[in-house]
DNA sequence: GTCAAGAAGATTGTCGACAATCGACAGAAC
DNA sequence: GTTCTGTCGATTGTCGACAATCTTCTTGAC
């Protein structure tokens, strides 16, 4: 009963089991990057034949993507990327409020210290990605910031819960551009969040934090709503 | 540009997309049911074997059911029927707590109206069950009372996070048995949500039902460390 | 007796093919 | 001209088979 549990990992294992998850990959970069717009029909031949392989594990992709929210299936049509409504991201919006908040309450109520080097981190890239003018690369900073909070929360689930509504925001910002004017506007309004963890105030960090997931709720359906008037008109 | 909408539906739609949802329903019902425990292994090639079917089919039900929590799949070794953890009901609470909560006041803060009968029968539905001695279906008396909540809050998405714990929450209750050792416990539980809901005070409302989750938390988590001592002792 | 190496069996990952279903178009009936 | 019906092409749903991988059992050395 030794039960050698790592004989000396010297090789980083190299995902062999990486097909779909790469198809995944592909799709979603496709998707976020707006080469497939909202819509968009995903025909598994198409795509299978593009890349090479066979219609099984784009049908497989194609499944995990639609648990992440980013396409959708109707039965005997196939799949299609998600259209993104105003309604639909209000609704996401007030769950990531619900949910962060439940987090980072938590993380407070914990040991911090562990989290703020990731978190300063990430603000301080998204500083430098503004002077880099890079907005959709700040974006993917400003998620990564998010989900650290989850990730530091101490329940795990919150991150999976996280994960599951992360790639639909990130779609959302993604199809406005940017968010504000100034690009150093995106730092600046995760400073409070930090700050009030720093200190460890668990009811100031939440109140921070619903601040801002708030305010950028209301600024992404404003400029979402504009878009849809300006596209519709 | 008539575009007739609804054209007097007689015929109800009938469910033309059913094989793997079926499929689905079959192992989901085996292992709330007991007969498939947590850890035992899913085989593609011996359930489709058994249904009859190819392992397409099974394969892709098998993803269905990993996405909701019930099973696990490990690269190149499959799925296997998710292990229940202490820890991991803790966080699963929590969760829900998170969820739950907001969806009730918001449902308050609309018209609460239309959800209160709904409410109101699956309470009597406890009751019931009480009575005769039915506590699986009881279970489910109790997990429709709370995705009710979900789904009348107006915001969709409350109800697809709902789900995507549910069937796992379920799983952790069908374990342990039974919760009260009096029967009528479970329906009187219910009964202070169900009047703060009924009076239209959303702070109560969440007050009431964070305390009945968060009861249900506590005692769910006793049992199974109990369980779990003396399964392992 | 313990442990490592190898063979055999079982299971998943992937593939190409067929059947069922859907959407669009053309033609007939009114 | 409008509406219904039948056909056609395209796509999904399902299947059986093969290759890659994992597990288990056996074998052999120490």
């Amino acid at each position: 009963m030794s039960m050698n549990p790592a004989p000396d990992p010297i090789f980083a294992r190299l995902d062999r089991a990486g097909l779909v998850q790469h198809v995944v990959r592909l799709i979603t970069d496709a998707i976020l990057q707006g080469r497939l717009k909202p819509g968009d029909r995903l025909t598994e031949s198409g795509i299978a034949r593009e890349l090479g392989l066979s219609r099984a594990p784009v049908r497989e992709a194609a499944r995990l993507l639609e648990n992440r929210g980013l396409v959708v299936s109707q039965p005997n049509r196939g799949f299609f990327v998600r259209e993104v409504t105003v309604e639909a991201i209000d609704s996401l919006y007030e769950l990531r409020i619900c949910i962060e908040c439940a987090a980072v309450e938590r993380l407070v109520a914990g040991d911090p210290a562990p989290a703020l080097i990731g978190l300063r981190a990430r603000i301080d890239e998204m500083r430098d990605l503004a002077e880099a003018d890079d907005p959709l690369s700040q974006i993917e900073a400003d998620m990564a910031f998010h989900r650290l909070i989850c990730l530091h929360s101490g329940n795990e689930r919150f991150v999976t819960a996280f994960d599951q509504i992360a790639d639909e925001t990130q779609l959302s910002l993604m199809l406005i551009g940017r968010l504000y004017d100034d690009p150093m506007r995106m730092a600046e309004t995760h400073e409070p969040v930090f700050d009030a963890i720093a200190a460890r105030d668990a009811q100031a960090a939440r109140a921070a934090l619903e601040y801002h997931i708030g305010t950028a709720r209301r600024v992404v359906t404003d400029i979402f709503r504009k878009l849809k008037e300006d596209g519709s008109a």
